[in-house]
DNA sequence: TTAACATATGAATAGATGTTCATATAATAA
DNA sequence: TTATTATATGAACATCTATTCATATGTTAA
């Protein structure tokens, strides 16, 4: 038998809230700093370049100018983007003579991936 | 039993290519609008804000004054981002008297979220 | 060594984005 | 009706971000 609580009340001169379900709420989130750090993965993912480049590392390892020209764009755009991939530690690198391969550095970065194709793909 | 070919080129006065990984990581990967919308949809988790109207969201609907209240930020500016959720589709509403309660739209955010916590958690 | 190639990076710039402020809309209570 | 409460929204502003340009670093070949 669920109890009903009435969750309404006027606080101060302040707008209505419902002080149960705010305080029950807070208590169930994570934490503000994992919060923030979601956000900032997210964040990594929301750009169609750093995306395209993800995607295509799924495939297979490529080399910058590789990137650069399979997403039709110049050579420093691509080596900035992969820099914050490596310092989100997203991608790994290997020299190869005059080229550095880039590859995926992460078993959960696809999962993000289908997660969200799954979510766009649907509706 | 594998081939092995040589992937390398100069292609006229340009910087050498592997023009075979070039190609096939091409055919294998989702079409350009499909990426583009698949980073539109991380964009949106990409904002601590958001992450956390929709974590909240995950425990239960709440009113806007109740995420205002919960987030400690203005009425305006959780107004806002509810906009652009209601335009993703991830949050729909339902009226209540004077409030307006937003609960999630959306089966695969909470599996998009559980990856994004689980990669950060990693390591 | 010098030349050519592959990648990295700092600075500048243009465009996108989040919050605030002021105000509008909508529902309810008096 | 008018006043109050809850939410929505346009405009302004400051901040952040992605790309470009120029150049530096590092590797290989001649």
């Amino acid at each position: 038998m669920e109890k009903k609580i009435k969750d309404e009340v006027i606080i101060c001169d302040k707008q209505h809230v419902h002080p149960y379900s705010v305080e029950e709420t807070r208590a169930e989130m994570p934490d503000e700093e994992e919060l923030f750090s979601l956000a900032e993965a997210f964040k990594i993912f929301g750009d169609s370049t750093r995306i395209r480049i993800i995607c295509a590392l799924m495939h297979k390892e490529l080399c910058v100018c590789d990137l650069a020209e399979l997403l039709n764009m110049g050579q420093s755009a691509i080596s900035h983007q992969l820099r914050l991939l490596r310092t989100s530690r997203l991608v790994k690198t290997r020299r190869e003579g005059k080229s550095i391969f880039y590859s995926l550095d992460d078993e959960h970065i696809e999962l993000i991936i289908n997660a969200g194709l799954a979510h766009i793909r649907e509706e």
